[in-house]
DNA sequence: GTCTATCGTGGAAGCGCATTCCTTCGATGA
DNA sequence: TCATCGAAGGAATGCGCTTCCACGATAGAC
């Protein structure tokens, strides 16, 4: 079987060894409109199997003028929010014959434009811009720019979070799922809230916490600025910034981290700080991380479909070609009351 | 500023603007072996800029007949040992020039040989299969002769986990660290064992019983296959496997997950059960997943250096032109202990 | 002063494939 | 029987780039 000359096999090779045209081989392995006698497309998929043969999908892309990679940015794939979205474009993805590149900035939102000037050079079908927009001009607007070239290049860029690009996107209801939480939260009986804020410039973070004071608001609750403590969007953004605020814990009695990394961080923090939650102190995330569902006491969270989040917004990928122009998916989150918080009205 | 011809920016858009012949053109912008006078190359760059021209990967893929695509192929990206996994190897890639492309087996082992066909087919320089290897011939037959395929096409494969096949192996001792963990937990006056072991064709999921065995038999302990119980090597697989043991539980003072996740859904099990960790029954997991470091009680566990997993595959990827045969590159668990196990002697 | 190295530049081939155009052949209808 | 047409196969082109080769100019050796 299978004796393979060294280095790659070419549809020339399968060619020959069939005995065709490459016109022919080429017809026969990817089905265009013509014909193939049946014989002939036998002989050329016998070729194309004992030879191991390969297409290489660089020349197709070329010759097609197409390719069928898609990228997809995130900010840190190791965090779970990422990793989910990923795993539902993965899922999405699966039988689409697509390819899925993954970039990582790392945190360093500027880095998404490097990736989308790579990912242009792959001339990639799209780009799947997966972290928090940031409100920063400078970036957004070399971001913005670059979009308009990858897009005037024939690609499709879809974005996850905020809508603040003229692209498809796939809008978190950061805002109103944070005022659903506060709602309920004070439905329990909590009045003095402190906040783990995220990075102020970040507008999933931002949105969530203007969500939240809305909320409150509505109850005619005051959001004292002063218990507003940022941090990193991390488990240890979390931790820290809940030690600034426990100086004056005392006047508090919840608090809401604008993601679950965040509120672990704070639990532990509250902890090592002999505080018990909820006994001492309510405690909220946002997002319902599954990985975290078993921390104990099991956090109150908004729930938030991640992976449904990523396979919408490959679908949007997917359907790009039909679009005029830019369409938006709404995606809300849905808060979930656990042990972090009390379940009584007090 | 930069007009720009419809569709992409191809070299020769770039050449006619700044005057010069596409070779020179080329020579300055990707730097050849070649020197190019500095006013010519100045007028290129300068050209290439106003036209945001970037190269076409795929053209300059086919000229010089290999690409800077490294694929990496998990089993479950959410999963966050395959996440972590994942951020090691994006870290490492950070600035080398190199575009890394996702595969997820949905735990289908034999999806890996599927996306080892089609990153043969992107040409990609090498490709990291980062989960466990099974024990399932078949499969591990067809993926061997796809590799010898992939790797006479000149890509490198670099595997993670066991040293099975003929290629490039971040091996992780997982038997040692079992081992280590087992003579740990008989030195905290643990005697009667329970564990939770993984899919029996899972070899990650076996070396680690088995070395847990080892570990035991070394203090003259004998593990009782009926305490042995098999789960998927999830949180949900820990719990259903947790659930099994229960009948019996009384006989056991500790249980051992073969990893973390599995660790953190027996807790749950067991706390619903009535049980408490660690004053009814001790636990320990495997991996030290950074994200369930926070749960309560904390796990005691075998740390893994995880991204340097990652960042430690992604070397043996950048060095493969150098090698003459496969090389294997071990790492090391840690036992931690914690509050899931007690911490005197009985 | 001529004759060879050297250097910077342009011309052109070729990477592997899809696809258009052309040729051939058999079938069909008059 | 012959013209016509459709279908199937093959030759050739081009996708955008790198790189080998050729060429003229300049410099250094004799």
């Amino acid at each position: 079987m299978a004796e393979q000359p060294r280095g790659s096999v070419t549809l020339m090779d399968v060619a020959a060894r069939a005995g065709v045209s490459l016109a022919t081989a080429s017809r026969a392995l990817n089905g265009s409109t013509r014909k193939v006698g049946d014989d002939l497309r036998e002989r050329v998929l016998a070729a194309a199997r004992s030879l191991n043969y390969a297409a290489n999908a660089q020349a197709q892309a070329m010759a097609r003028g197409r390719t069928n990679v898609v990228g997809l940015v995130v900010h840190d794939i190791a965090d779970p929010y990422f990793s989910s979205i990923a795993a539902g474009v993965m899922e999405a993805a699966e039988g689409h014959h697509v390819l899925v590149t993954l970039g990582s900035t790392l945190r360093r939102p500027e880095r998404e434009v490097d990736y989308l000037v790579a990912l242009r050079g792959q001339r990639s079908r799209a780009v799947i811009l997966a972290g928090s927009r940031m409100d920063d001009s400078p970036v957004a607007e070399a971001l913005r720019r670059e979009i308009d070239i990858f897009e005037n290049d024939g690609g499709n860029v879809v974005a996850i979070s905020q809508k603040q690009l003229p692209v498809d996107t796939v809008v978190i209801e950061n805002r109103l799922g944070a005022r659903d939480l506060a709602t309920e939260l004070v439905g329990l009986g909590y009045r003095r809230f402190g906040v783990l804020a995220g990075p102020d410039a970040m507008l999933t973070a931002r949105d969530r916490v203007h969500g939240f004071r809305e909320g409150l608001g509505r109850s005619g609750i005051d959001l004292d600025p002063a218990f507003v403590a940022h941090g990193a969007f991390t488990r240890d953004g979390g931790y820290q910034a809940m030690n600034t605020l426990l100086d004056r814990i005392g006047e508090l009695d919840c608090v809401f981290a604008v993601n679950d990394v965040m509120a672990v961080g704070a639990m532990v923090a509250a902890r090592e700080h002999g505080l018990e939650v909820p006994r001492d102190l309510g405690l909220a995330g946002f997002d319902d991380i599954s990985t975290l569902r078993d921390v104990n006491p099991a956090l109150t969270t908004v729930r938030l479909p991640l992976e449904k989040v990523g396979a919408s917004a490959f679908e949007l990928v997917l359907s790009a070609a039909e679009r005029t122009k830019p369409r938006t998916r709404r995606i809300k989150g849905e808060v979930v009351l656990r042990q972090s918080t009390r379940t009584i009205s007090g």
